[in-house]
DNA sequence: TCCTTATGTACAA
DNA sequence: TGTACCTAAGGAC
């Protein structure tokens, strides 16, 4: 389940398993990818690239695979050769196939599943994604201007405008509930309301934490000082890893300052925050 | 075994 | 603002 720092990380995968000039083999044992994995079967990858939250296979002339994860999109590497067909069925129960896009050489395989976008796209296609999506803290061309003047002319609040992929590419619920408590920052700020220096903060903040979720797979936002370790309280026990200030700790108290971590319905998901330590 | 939930987005009204 | 879509894990039974 992805937030910018997995598909990049994802990017650098499919590149490191598929981009050696060997053919690689292309299928979409579900379907919904077929005729254009028929087609792109049996020629070389030769470059990937992520861009917020979207992923990007090159094929040469052929053009790209565009993926988007959404929600539930997970892909599985192995460093190993696929199983085949007859043999992946009798090993597994006789459920429907899930794997969107199978790509395979004869040293790895990478399977694909649950994503909300997988299909064939020319360059002027993927122009017009990058085109669409603000400045993504992990990759080197990014402006961080650009989103400050789009936060700076909206009365929405900074909690949406973290979300919203046209201002910043590649941040999730996680990051922006974490990074606002980071600074302080009440998450109902108006975006207008925003100072430059806050802002700086914020996105120096998002290229530092980013990366790290790039080189640990995992959403790590707790300074040194707040360890479990450092303060004497039990590691958190989740499903997600990483260490956190706020995401998911509704009701809890605050390490910081002890105070109920609040949480609410916001544009659709769920919003955490800490009302002592971020005031407006 | 069923139900809920999830690190997301697009589209309709 | 509500709804549709895609999958799998974890918890309640």
């Amino acid at each position: 389940m992805p937030e910018g720092h997995t598909i990049h990380r994802l990017a650098h995968e499919y590149a490191t398993r598929f981009t050696t000039g060997t053919p690689v083999q292309v299928t979409s044992p579900q379907g919904k990818f077929a005729d254009s994995a028929a087609l792109l079967d049996t020629h070389p990858l030769t470059v990937t690239e992520a861009h917020g939250k979207h992923l990007f296979l090159g094929f040469g002339p052929l053009g790209w695979v565009h993926i988007h994860l959404g929600l539930f999109g997970k892909v599985s590497f192995e460093n190993a050769p696929a199983r085949t067909a007859a043999g992946a069925a009798a090993r597994t129960a006789p459920k429907a196939d899930t794997v969107r896009l199978h790509l395979a050489t004869p040293t790895a395989y990478a399977d694909l599943r649950g994503p909300t976008t997988c299909t064939l796209i020319t360059d002027a296609e993927k122009r017009a994604v990058h085109d669409r999506l603000g400045p993504d803290p992990l990759r080197a061309d990014a402006d961080p201007d650009r989103a400050l003047r789009r936060i700076r002319a909206s009365r929405t609040t900074i909690a949406a405008l973290l979300m919203d992929q046209k201002v910043v590419a590649g941040v999730g619920n996680v990051y922006r509930a974490e990074v606002l408590f980071r600074h302080g920052i009440d998450p109902y700020t108006p975006g207008r309301d925003l100072t430059g220096a806050q802002w700086d903060a914020i996105w120096h903040d998002l290229v530092a934490l980013m990366h790290e979720g790039v080189r640990l797979n995992r959403i790590d936002t707790v300074r040194p000082e707040h360890t479990p370790e450092a303060m004497g309280r039990p590691p958190r026990k989740d499903d997600h890893g990483g260490e956190v200030y706020v995401y998911r700790r509704a009701t809890m108290p605050c390490h910081l300052c002890g105070s109920e971590i609040r949480t609410a319905d916001h544009a659709a998901r769920n919003l955490f925050w800490c009302p002592t330590c971020q005031k407006p």
